[in-house]
DNA sequence: CCTGTTCTTGATTGGTTAGTCAATTAACGT
DNA sequence: ACGTTAATTGACTAACCAATCAAGAACAGG
């Protein structure tokens, strides 16, 4: 049944599944017929239209990646500099962000950057932004940005990893409190 | 060539191997085949041995926690609660645990615990081994023991992972220095 | 020697999966 | 009506891989 304009839905489809699937596994070991039963279409549609699982998994990245820059956009406007910086940390546990599968996907993610050139890039540019963005805030409130960026950087991962690892449903609150605490030592 | 007493021998090649190949894939997507190889055998023989790749993995997951334990148990009986504590973080970016193929295996075993019973039940004893070494030394030293082991659990976790997807080799200085830093804000 | 045991592997099997292709269906413009 | 184009899938293939097995090779003890 042709209706025009399948393919920008079949793609979001696609990489919702996507991420779905590496969330649930834990792995990027899921093979194509999961994703696009899961999205509700045939395997061969969705090589159709990727090409490949490599570009499958690619196109989810960017859409995490996205979603989660626009989640810094929408709040880093926000006044002072330490209003920035809680804004960076409350982006990063929205609920957008912060639901397992997505954590999981995204830590799973890492391990593609080993074998991908393009996921690397992707990957590196995350952090990169993610640094800058944390050490502009951080100026003026501490004599050493460059440093508790990067201890904020690893804290933000391990509080991830943490999270995805223990059963039952993710829990944003504690893992933001986690995060807070740290400021309130580091920042005094 | 027979030499009697080679399952030993045999099955500290494959724990090796196995550990290399995964640490430097970055996945557990590795085949029998390139373990065998690795450690000198034909995958057959490590089929026999260990009688699946499941088993081998977990062996590995297994040597790698021994090898951390010991370190830790080697550097404990230091006296003074800082000095434990110290231990406990040196311990955990000490050369022979600090190995790029190491971590990034360790952190791909995490994976495994998803799926594999077993692997779970590892994981669970190493989290709750190290969270309660960590509490023990932090008494005295804080207010809240429990809140900064758990801090210090997740951003060693999180240095892991930073080590292991930059290029390069591992810098365990750094990463220690990351560590102790905190502890000083965080102690103060 | 000979016999049993350990060690070792080539060959094979059964199952899985990414990716391709040809064919079908249905909208759209003319 | 009709030809073009987008959407869709079943069937297929080529590759890969975990696991099995039967058989060979080498040593120890008697």
């Amino acid at each position: 049944m042709p209706k025009l304009g399948a393919e920008p839905i079949r793609k979001a489809a696609l990489i919702n599944a996507a991420i779905f699937e590496v969330g649930m596994a834990g792995s990027l070991d899921v093979t194509v017929a999961q994703i696009a039963r899961r999205a509700g279409m045939s395997p061969a549609l969705a090589h159709h239209y990727f090409g490949s699982k490599e570009k499958i998994f690619l196109a989810a990245m960017r859409y995490i990646l996205r979603t989660y820059g626009q989640s810094v956009r929408d709040v880093l406007p926000g006044r002072g500099a330490r209003g920035r910086l809680d804004g960076i940390v409350r982006a990063s546990f929205a609920p957008q962000n912060f639901q397992r599968e997505t954590v999981s996907a995204w830590l799973n993610f890492y391990a593609l950057s080993f074998v991908n050139k393009d996921a690397g890039r992707l990957l590196r540019v995350y952090h990169q932004r993610l640094r800058s963005n944390l050490i502009v805030a951080l100026r003026g409130l501490t004599d050493h940005p460059e440093r508790t960026a990067d201890t904020l950087g690893a804290l933000i991962d391990g509080v991830y990893l943490r999270a995805v690892l223990t059963p039952g449903p993710t829990d944003a609150a504690d893992a933001e409190n986690t995060i807070m605490s740290y400021l309130e030592e580091a920042l005094a």
